[in-house]
DNA sequence: CGAATAGTGTCTGTAAGACAGTATCTG
DNA sequence: CAGATACTGTCTTACAGACACTATTCG
C-alpha cells in the first residue's frame, strides 16, 4: 500500500544573453539513459538530513555546484508520471551565474531555453514551467534575480536582469529609487566596471544577511 | 536506501471571530495516538492518483469535508521528524468557513487558534506556522481570503476578514476600488444581508472561474 | 427621528514614471 | 572632443488614503 519512489530534483536555473536557461544532463540510469533530464536522484534515507540535503548532494555529485541559492519548489507526484510506479519528486530550484554554469566539466551538460524546450522524459517540462513560473512571479517583489548574477555587479548590469525576468523594460529612475529602499545592496568600494567607453559603473554586491534569504518590497517593479 | 515513509497531511484553517483556526484531530494510531495533530495519513499507491488525491481523501474521511479550496503548501522531510523512521510528508492547506467546520460531526475535533497552539506530535508546530505565513501573505494580492466566508458574503464581511489576516486596518474606499479593479466578485442579485438597524449591505459571490484559482492583483492593500 | 452601518464623491499627499541634465570613461 | 553609458535632479501624472457626505435599515 505504501510502494512510492521518493527521488528529489533540482532545476538549476542561469540567465545567458538569450533569456532564462536550465541546465540538463543526460540520465546514468534507466528509465530514459541517456536522455536529457533535470539532475535528479533518490532520496538516501540512510545519509541524507533531510531532502533539501538530499538536492544539495545531487547538485554537487552532478555538477559539483556548491551551496548556490536552493529553494524548495513543489512536490510532484503520482503513479502516472514515472514508469517504475507511484513516484514522489521533491523539486528544488537553484539560482546560479551563467559564470558557475560554464565552469561545470561535464560533456553531458546541456544549457536548454526555458522557452524552447526540448521534449523531456517524466513531467520535467511541467516542473521547469513551474519554476520559470515561480521565478518570474517572485521577481516582481523580491531580491531573488540577484543570484542570477555574479557576487559583483553593477546597477545596470541588474536591471537587465529583472527586465529579462520581467520581460519588460523598468524606469530607470524607480528602479534605483527601489534598489535604495530595498537597501539590500552595498557597494563594493572602489570596485568599478570600467568595460567600455563610458563612465564606470559602481559595483555592488548583495548585503551577507541576504544570500540565503529573500529580501521583498512592498510594491513591485 | 530508500525506505521512506510517505505521507499527506492538510492544515484546515478557518476564521473564527477570534482570529485564524487550525482543525486538529486525536490520532486513531501510533506514533502519538490520542494525540491531537493534524489529520494525515499514508499515501495510497494503488488508489491515490496522486499526493493532492490522497490529500482530498484524508479530508474526507476524516471530517466529511468535500473539496474546498485545497493547495500544496510545502514538503517536510527528513529523519528527525517521525519516530518510525526517514519519512516525508507532503502537506496541502485547505481554507473553510466557521460554518462547515461545525458541521463536522466527530467528537475529537479541536478548533485551536494558530497565535495559541498546543503542543504538538512530529513537526506539526513548524508546518501550520508555514501554512499562517504563506495564507498571510498571499491574502496581501490575492483573492484567497475569500475561501474563508460562506458563499455569499457582503464587502464589509470580506474586508473584516482580510483586515484580520493582514493584522491592520484597510481603508474602505481602497478596498472597495480594488474589489472593482480585480473583478473576481459578482452581485448576488436581489440577495441581501439584512442584519442590524442599518442599511442591508449587499451580498456578493466568487465568480466561478474563481472558485479553485486565485486573482492576483498588480499592488497589495 | 436617532443610531448604526452601507456605500460613494472628492480632495490631497505620496510615490512612480518621463525627461532631461550632468559625470566620466575610451578612442 | 565625440560617443557612449552611468548617474541624478525635477516635473508630471496616477493612485492610495482621508474625509465627508448620502442611503437605508431598525427601534
Amino acid at each position: 500500500m505504501n510502494q512510492v519512489i521518493c527521488t528529489v530534483d533540482v532545476v538549476l536555473l542561469t540567465l545567458s544573453t538569450d533569456g532564462l536557461e536550465v541546465a540538463l544532463l543526460r540520465r546514468e540510469h534507466a528509465p530514459f539513459k541517456g536522455v536529457a533530464a533535470l539532475p535528479g536522484g533518490y532520496i538516501h534515507a540512510d545519509t541524507d538530513a533531510d531532502a533539501r540535503g538530499a538536492a544539495r548532494r545531487v547538485l554537487q555529485d552532478k555538477t559539483g555546484i556548491e551551496a548556490p541559492y536552493l529553494e524548495q519548489l513543489a512536490t510532484f507526484s503520482g503513479a502516472a508520471r514515472d514508469p517504475r510506479g507511484w513516484s514522489v519528486s521533491i523539486v528544488y530550484y537553484a539560482l546560479v551565474s551563467l559564470a558557475m554554469i560554464t565552469q561545470i566539466e561535464r560533456s553531458d551538460l546541456v544549457l536548454a531555453s526555458v522557452d524552447r524546450l526540448p521534449p523531456l522524459p517524466f513531467d520535467h517540462v511541467s516542473i521547469i514551467e513551474t519554476a520559470v513560473s515561480r521565478l518570474r512571479s517572485k521577481s516582481q517583489y523580491s531580491s531573488l534575480p540577484c543570484h542570477l548574477l555574479s557576487e559583483e555587479f553593477t546597477l545596470p548590469q541588474l536591471q537587465r536582469v529583472y527586465e529579462m525576468l520581467l520581460g519588460e523594460s523598468i524606469n530607470k529612475v524607480s528602479f534605483r529609487r527601489k534598489m535604495t529602499e530595498m537597501d539590500m545592496l552595498e557597494p563594493a568600494d572602489g570596485h568599478f566596471d570600467t568595460a567600455g567607453a563610458h563612465r564606470p559603473a559602481q559595483l555592488y554586491r548583495l548585503k551577507p544577511a541576504f544570500h540565503k534569504q529573500l529580501r521583498l518590497v512592498e510594491r513591485g517593479f
